[in-house]
DNA sequence: TGTATTCCGACAAAAAACCTCGGGATTGGA
DNA sequence: TCCAATCCCGAGGTTTTTTGTCGGAATACA
């Protein structure tokens, strides 16, 4: 039940694109120093939220990755979804048939409400909602 | 960001006192058959809830385990926290600078909404709600 | 006494997560 | 035109976590 890394990178990335993506492209290897992570590492992940769509890229000298919207118009749930392979909690949720015979089981009830509540939420805080809440907070101190 | 075989097992092992504790303790291997867990896994997990408090044992022939409360008192975040090594999504909040210098990062507000969020659905969810749904439910065929 | 059971700690196997590496394809700029 | 900065791609390795097993000790009932 623990978020793993390819989920908080993506958001740590996503979130530095939304704050640094002003000016053009944003390369690889800034993100990776700002944010550290692991350069090689970052480069597969952003290569998924490429494929679903949250990113665009452009390559050669002066490249770099760059928001594909507005940062009000990208979720966290859609940055978890793609990265840590949808938040289905249980495959019993989608796979045919995972958990034997009847997959009628008492339990099934239980991850789905586990399921659409933390969707939802994660639906409802947007990029621009990050940088937001944190430079109001910036501005408290 | 999948709930592991450890808190499904221990969701179906706690429903299923609830569903078949009504007259006396129930052994580890009648909970093992009708769950469909390991037996000695189930072991340690019931070991694992015994600690939490949630449930209590009896030693010896004709033991076994029951709840320690009602079953309206007893909720799925309870059972989760208790073997999922708490819903903290993320070392970030509760270890010490887990994430370098400054864990004042904008992504930290996500990871306690989202922990929130998460804890107080799971929180809202009892075994006897799960009783209900599924009675619910089988009446409707 | 014997059998059913929980209790305990160590260990083993399997799976997943995390990350590295090498090389290829593009592209802008000197 | 060539070089350096980039993205792109696939294969593989290491580490960590999860999942489970095993043997034996303690306890209680009949």
């Amino acid at each position: 039940m623990k978020l793993s890394t390819r989920g908080r990178y993506g958001i740590h990335a996503m979130y530095d694109l939304a704050a640094h993506g002003g000016d053009g492209p944003v390369p690889i290897k800034a993100i990776s120093e700002r944010e550290h992570v692991p350069e090689a590492y970052l480069e597969q992940l952003m290569a998924v939220l490429k494929r679903a769509g949250l990113v665009n890229s452009t390559r050669g000298a002066q490249g770099g990755y760059t928001l594909s919207r507005e940062a009000s118009q990208i979720s966290v749930g859609e940055i978890l979804r793609a990265l840590e392979g949808g938040l289905n909690l249980v495959d019993c949720l989608t796979e045919e048939d995972a958990c034997g015979k009847s997959c009628e089981c008492p339990s099934r009830v239980v991850y789905q409400k586990l399921r659409d509540g933390l969707n939802a939420l994660a639906d409802s805080i947007t990029l621009q909602d990050m940088m937001n809440d944190y430079s109001a907070k910036a501005q408290e101190e």
